[in-house]
DNA sequence: GATGAATGAGGTTTCATTCAT
DNA sequence: TATGAATGAAACCTCATTCAT
């Protein structure tokens, strides 16, 4: 069980160094080096430096999932609201516990090497399909709109989140202890709930041409479009 | 002027391979082999590889705001809405029309190299700080809500934003043509309008202990907050 | 004794793995792998690799000199063709019986390792000094003429009898089984007594300026092959 | 040009190399070393070491075939004795004057990787080929035995002639200069001619069943060297 | 005895950059 | 101005051998 062990060590450190100095900046005996392994023990662990990466991003899909699955299945009975914000909140943990890897999925990854996009594409693809079971729910529980697009919604709330991720633990990393989670993911779920405007204005009218043009049923709601005040 | 010319040669090429291959599996043989000059040439318009790239990214950065100075001047007087959904069109548009730049910017840029960070953070605070502006435009017109942590939404927005350039641009490239921009602006702006949910709903209850609970005054939308009933 | 069998394993396997995948492509670890045995062990019976190709090589020359020990023993007294050609025959039958050492010697050893080039010669030399042994008791015998270059003639003969064993038992392998020793042993010997040319000619005179040119007056040739007839 | 005399610089190096170290105790930095370039040059000429042996050897083989189809057409009429003679002739000394090239043939190649196996072989296929052009020409001429089997006969002949190059020009290498090729050509032209054995015998019949006994009555033999007769 | 995790010297190869022409 | 042969630091990786268990 030794073999585990190392294993994991040099996985850990690996983690660290991809996220601080980058894939190709790292060089495999950087790792050696700070773990005192020789050249060849690390060989007998991992086949090659690429594997090592892969390895990491298959770890934290998986960490991910479970850390996803365990909020979904928790609170799947619940009021679809609340699961929506716990979803936003859990996750919101999730990637503030796991600077390391967040950052070699948000920012190292990406574009680093052909080899891995399959990986980071099967992430963002099942963190997608997340999203859009998510809002599938919502819809047949009647309280989501059904005239959204769902895949491009999809898109927007998890760039949304992820880009929260990105800004705030890893480039303002050092203010991320400071931060209240709740509060950050009270204001998502507003933006979700009621988007960021106010009510007092009185304005009327469709948004665009091509506009998506749902019924309105609201009292006060008018179109935001070009000839300002048309009227009802 | 025909050194300005080879230079815009190089960069064209180095966009376009850059964007396909990345930064590390572009060699600079690569381009030279492309467009058919030699090794000296090259290094007497760049004084690196590095160089080069961080040219990309700066022309990238200054397209970019030129995209958008256009819209914000053109409609700075414009109904706030109009304005929001007109920057959130014409930038989807600029992404769209520049696929190789944006694939350098959204997934071979972040993380390749140290080196390019303050540029890529440069871009980023950019757009960022056009969005605060945005934001604080429509709070000063009263058009946003004032409860809104600025920063916080902006990276929302932008998230949102940038990983639809992300998605459709370059993952779901192939069916570029076929998009719909006009649609998506909508369904972006409607997010940002109303929200996702539908109003039939009667639910009560807010959503979590710490929320941001802003006074609400439209006829038939419960309160996310705690303690539901809100009256007028 | 349960060392000596261990001994025997490794050398056995190695042997076949030499054989098929040449010195430097056979690892030490792949022999370990294929009989299921540590590293460690390994280094119990052989202070290293080129000791046991070495073995190996050792090996092999006790095993040809037994068999044509025997051969010389049980022969000695024959007639000196009849000797040949049994010679023949039966270095022939050990070649083919001792594939993978043949091989070894014939094709992976030579040129394989500095180290291993005493071994290989002093195998040669013995085989040398066999057919020159072989040749003098032909000279002695008045059977063989006396103005051959008693080296030059059993380099020769040994070139030719390991080439034969080289390419039908080595390159055309698939297809040993099905020859015909006896012939071949015919044939070669054949070339020993008689040469290939016909009688029929009548060219005289040497054959270049520094010619071999014998006078000839040789009545008839027979052939050799099949049906004998052998008049006289 | 430059690159071209560079190219053979690299060659004429790693021809001494690996004729003095082997393939495998030849390192890339050993040739660099010996002829002062840097690793790059190196790969600019050739992509890996494999390639630069494989070089070596498909050289060899074209030199040689250079070498012999000069023989062959130059004696292309003459009588068959003299041709075989002076392909035997000549063959020596092509092999003698490339002592490298040999070796590595000879002693190297065989066995060193799986990869040169198919360049070696078609080298050796080469010989094989012309070696039995030869013995078919002289069939047809009706000078050689048609009951020879030539594969086996040629691969006999070729294991002679390449054995006396080895032995000769790499075994013995010190007193090479000392050689009398003629001699040499006339002792193997001479086993060809007539074999080994002395005509005093009245031995009867054959060897063995299948036996190549052809009857004898040569009466007088000749010296196969320059002074001519040299009567019994 | 037996094991196999650990070693690290040393191998091959890459590629951004220089500089003589 | 343009070239591309030459460079060499530095990367990745292999494998025979050791030694604590």
């Amino acid at each position: 069980m030794k073999g585990e062990l190392r294993r994991k060590q040099i996985l850990d450190c690996a983690k660290g160094l991809f996220s601080k100095k980058g894939y190709h900046n790292t060089h495999v005996e950087d790792i050696l080096k700070e773990i005192s392994i020789g050249k060849g023990t690390f060989y007998q662990y991992f086949s090659n430096k690429e594997e090592l990466f892969i390895s990491l991003l298959v770890n934290f899909l998986h960490d991910w999932e479970e850390a996803v699955l365990d909020t979904v299945t928790s609170l799947a009975d619940e009021d679809i609201r609340i699961f929506y914000r716990m979803l936003i909140r859990r996750s919101l943990e999730f990637f503030r516990d796991n600077e390391d890897l967040c950052n070699i999925y948000l920012r190292v990854g990406p574009g680093t090497e052909k080899v891995f996009d399959p990986y980071i594409e099967q992430f963002e693809e099942k963190m997608l399909q997340y999203v859009i079971a998510a809002l599938e729910t919502g819809i047949k529980a009647r309280a989501v709109r059904k005239d959204i697009d769902m895949v491009l919604m999809a898109n927007i709330l998890l760039g949304a989140f992820l880009r929260i991720d990105y800004y705030y633990f890893i480039l303002k990393r050092q203010e991320k202890d400071s931060l209240d989670l709740e509060r950050m993911a009270d204001q998502f779920f507003n933006l979700i709930e009621e988007g960021i405007f106010t009510d007092e204005r009185t304005r009327e009218g469709g948004v665009s041409r091509s506009s998506t043009g749902r019924a309105r049923s609201r009292s006060s709601r008018g179109a935001s479009k070009s000839k300002p005040s048309r009227s009802t």
